[in-house]
DNA sequence: CGAACTGTTCAACTATTATCGAACCATGAG
DNA sequence: CTCATGGTTCGATAATAGTTGAACAGTTCG
């Protein structure tokens, strides 16, 4: 299951594996930790197994999260010190106004 | 011609926007001032003009650029203060890299 | 007015992406 | 070994995006 380098991220990958609202809510919620697949279906509800893992394989192949295997299953967490080196602040800046945007307003 | 309110931009639409690599060059561009559609075309030659359109037409629909008449032209620019607004940071992340990658390597 | 100039819109086609069931693969438990 | 569990991959279809020529619209100039 290949990830690309941290050195060979490119960014309008990342723009686009982000643009997504699903896949960009996902790496909201990895910013609070590591997550097993079953635990990175939207927050609405279920989506089908293919479905979660084709956004899983966008995200993963843009170099925006990790994806190994851990005893049965796999984990899920989010690149940021990858993507903190090579797109300085970019992370922050993507995942803040989502993040309040996510937060119940008052 | 219609262009969103600063307050209405989602952050997605503007991430999908920029991410193909035609357009972004393009925003990259636009940090050094407004340009006419002539000027848009990209780096490598020159595009047909609907084609160039349709691109002017995502980034305008993001918010990422405004188009108004100017004579007989039109004039194109970044809709900084409104990105910064609504995005703090965004923009500096996403065109400083893509900056660096566009000057000549050493 | 009428022609030239600058761009946008339209319509048709191609290409990429999303969705989803079914088949498949690996791991751990019995 | 066999079976259940947790996920990925495959293949087909639907939906969205990109590309382009041709037609159209606004502006300026003669």
């Amino acid at each position: 299951m290949p990830h690309p380098d941290a050195a060979d991220l490119v960014l309008t990958d990342v723009l686009f594996a982000l643009s997504d609202p699903a896949r960009l809510e996902l790496a909201c919620r990895l910013t609070e930790g590591p997550l097993e697949v079953a635990a990175c279906h939207p927050v609405g509800g279920e989506i089908p197994k293919s479905t979660l893992s084709h956004h899983l394989k966008t995200l993963r192949e843009a170099g925006v999260i990790r994806n190994k295997p851990y005893g049965r299953q796999r984990q899920v967490s989010l690149r940021r010190d990858d993507l903190e080196a090579r797109f300085p602040g970019l992370l922050a800046a993507v995942l803040s106004p989502a993040l309040t945007q996510a937060s119940p307003p008052r």
